[in-house]
RNA sequence: GCGCCCGUAGCUCAGUCGGAUAGAGCGCAAGAUUCCUAAUCUUGAGGUCACAGGUUCGAAUCCUGUCGGGCGCGCCA
């Protein structure tokens, strides 16, 4: 349950009655009324600006407006007191049985906690990764498959039903030039001497198993034959190998595609004649002349008639081209019949994730998007920032042409799986990062990965130590359901419930926001907490969770404990990081 | 030249679709361990939220411009 929602709910009844009373008018707008926690702890256990938002459709300065509000919010259940505060801002204090009925909820609900209703069911589209099949995952993917996997974790948490999808580009020049770089290595598996791989062409050592396999699949056949006579076979051979690799990257990552589609099998099917013949009807297509980029004229430039579709009445700067001068689609096309095919399948929303080097594409895709589905689909596009690897104190500068790139899978070796997913999160997706693979295998402070395991070791450690000590009955669900919760009344374990109590709250806004980065933040600041209290049963022995000679006390406190490891465990999930029992 | 993203403490970064005295970690200074994991914690110093205007009860947040960094810029994806 959102607590703040609850409450937000409880403001809109009062102003109803308020209204009905003609204490204040009927029928103002109470959308911009929120209830939040304060961004200081002394303001209480929730704030809201409802005064602020209502006062000048009520007639009334904000002030005024929340004395009236607040005596009838003094009356609600759970509410201790309020405080008029500031320009008005109604400052709520809240029982502490409420926060020992929230640890209940905690402990009934295991890690379903957190689970909301939010989405309702809708159906959305996270597609994320989409690299291209013409070679190894390497670190810049690392990021968006990350990022992508916990958005849509997060979403499905928040209610929504979620298809992840990767889009499998196996129909333009770039599985061409995979065709040629891997004849070039069959040529080479047959025993001829390449001395150098051809600019333009994919150096990666990773095509010379490919060169093997069509050796011995095809023989000596295609030796000194014309290209047209196997680029079309070795394309195909060639993109199934790398996407089969691809496929294990992405599993040693955790992660699992619901739906791979193939740009060449929709071009096949006539998709983008099909798409292209709408936006006609629409009168979305014309055959006209870009002007060149001001400031930078390419080297090649010559006008040239082009079919163009009209992206600048949709929000995009120019017109974009449709067709190449070869005859051929251009990507974009193909892209637009991708995403009227995704909404035909029944996607309204859907979220793109994409690398840095995409972003100049972002508002086209838009266009395209509003164009098609007649304003129904709504595309968000989640661009991330590139990843700088570091190692011992140095930079390590990667290049796809030198063939000198960090894969996913040597990532994955260097820290682990869960590392690299918990890491990827440290920032949000549109700011640069930094992953320095010294510090993410740290055992310290400086390491999120590790700070929040510690917490949940800790709290298992406890939970092991009552066990042998009092028996395994004592942290058994029953126990622990049974427990006086009343006893928890110091300050620092009411206060680590009222964040827990806010977890469903951060999936909420995490999940529509679209900000998977906000759940790695949450949970280090929950073992903050967790540490913090640790800690204090150090200075202070009537502050530790087993307090020998007093069974309700240590119970209550064992089922505090217990909620963290939930909370933690229910976070860790959506970030998909198994938690760790002892370190 | 144009578009998008970013600019917050010495460093690395959060900051809840406009809220109250702008936060955290690192680093720095000083402390806590016969006791549930000190792999942790506590306290302190540290800020013109790049800069200049504007919008309003209120701006790090929204708008305009300037400066600085990144990404991209017809027939690559």
């Amino acid at each position: 349950m959102n607590i703040y929602q609850h409450f937000r709910d409880e403001i809109l009844s009062i102003v109803d009655e308020l209204a009905s009373q003609n204490v204040i008018p009927a029928g103002m707008d109470t959308g911009r009324i929120t209830v939040e926690p304060p961004r200081e702890a002394g303001h209480g256990d929730m704030a809201t600006n409802a005064a602020m938002v209502l006062s000048k459709a009520a007639g009334m300065k904000p002030r005024d407006l929340a004395a009236v509000l607040s005596e009838r919010l003094n009356t609600i259940q759970w509410v201790h007191e309020t405080e008029i505060a500031g320009p008005g801002f109604i400052n709520l204090r809240l029982e502490s049985p409420y926060w020992h009925q929230r640890l209940e909820e905690i402990l009934q609900n295991g890690t379903a906690f957190g689970d909301s209703t939010l989405g309702r069911g809708e159906t959305v589209n996270v597609e994320y990764v989409s690299a291209n099949p013409t070679g190894p995952l390497h670190v810049a993917h690392a990021r968006g498959a990350v990022v992508g996997d916990v958005l849509a974790s997060l979403l499905e948490k928040a209610g929504y039903a979620v298809t992840r999808e990767y889009y499998v580009n196996d129909a333009g020049a770039q599985v061409d030039i995979l065709a040629r770089s891997a004849y070039l290595r069959y040529r080479e598996a047959l025993g001829e001497k390449i001395k150098e791989i051809p600019k333009g062409l994919y150096p990666g050592e990773y095509l010379i198993p490919v060169g093997e396999a069509l050796a011995e699949k095809y023989g000596d056949q295609w030796l000194g034959a014309d290209e047209e006579a196997w680029l079309a076979d070795i394309r195909s051979f060639a993109a199934i190998l790398m996407m089969d690799e691809v496929r294990e990257d992405l599993k040693s990552l955790g992660i699992d595609f619901d739906v791979f589609s193939s740009e060449k099998t929709l071009v096949e099917k006539g998709a983008v004649e099909g798409v292209l013949e709408q936006l006609e009807k629409m009168d979305l297509i014309y055959t006209g002349v870009l002007e060149p980029p001001k400031g930078k004229i390419p080297d090649d430039w010559e006008p040239r008639p082009q079919t163009l579709f009209r992206a600048s009445q949709f929000g995009d700067e120019v017109d974009r081209a449709l067709k190449k001068s070869d005859g051929t689609w251009t990507y974009f096309a193909t892209d637009m019949a991708y995403h009227l095919d995704k909404f035909q399948r029944g996607f309204k929303s859907m979220i793109n994730v994409w690398g840095a080097d995409h972003g100049g594409y972002v508002k086209r895709m838009k266009a395209a998007v509003g164009a098609v589905t007649g304003g129904e689909g709504e595309l968000d596009v989640k661009i991330c920032q590139m990843v700088h690897l570091k190692k011992g104190g140095e930079a390590l500068r990667m290049s796809k042409r030198a063939g000198t790139f960090v894969t996913l899978s040597d990532l994955i070796g260097e820290v682990g799986r869960d590392v690299v997913r918990f890491m990827m999160l440290t920032r949000k997706n549109d700011s640069q990062m930094e992953f320095d693979l010294d510090k993410a295998l740290e055992q310290s402070r400086d390491n999120p990965v590790f700070y929040v395991h510690y917490a949940h070791a800790r709290c298992r450690s406890v939970l092991r130590n009552a066990a042998t000590e009092w028996g395994d009955d004592t942290i058994s669900p029953s126990a622990l359901a049974a427990a006086d919760l009343s006893l928890l009344t110091d300050p620092s374990e009411l206060d680590l419930i009222k964040v827990m109590a806010a977890w469903p709250r951060m999936v909420e806004n995490a999940a529509e926001a679209h900000e998977p980065h906000r759940i790695a933040y949450y949970l280090n600041e929950l073992a903050t907490l967790f540490h913090a209290l640790w800690n204090k049963g150090n200075d202070d022995a009537r502050l530790r969770f087993i307090i020998t000679g007093e069974p309700a006390l240590t119970i209550a406190r064992l089922a505090l404990v217990q909620g963290v490891a939930t909370v933690i465990v229910s976070g860790l999930q959506v970030i998909g990081v198994s938690p760790v029992e002892e370190l």
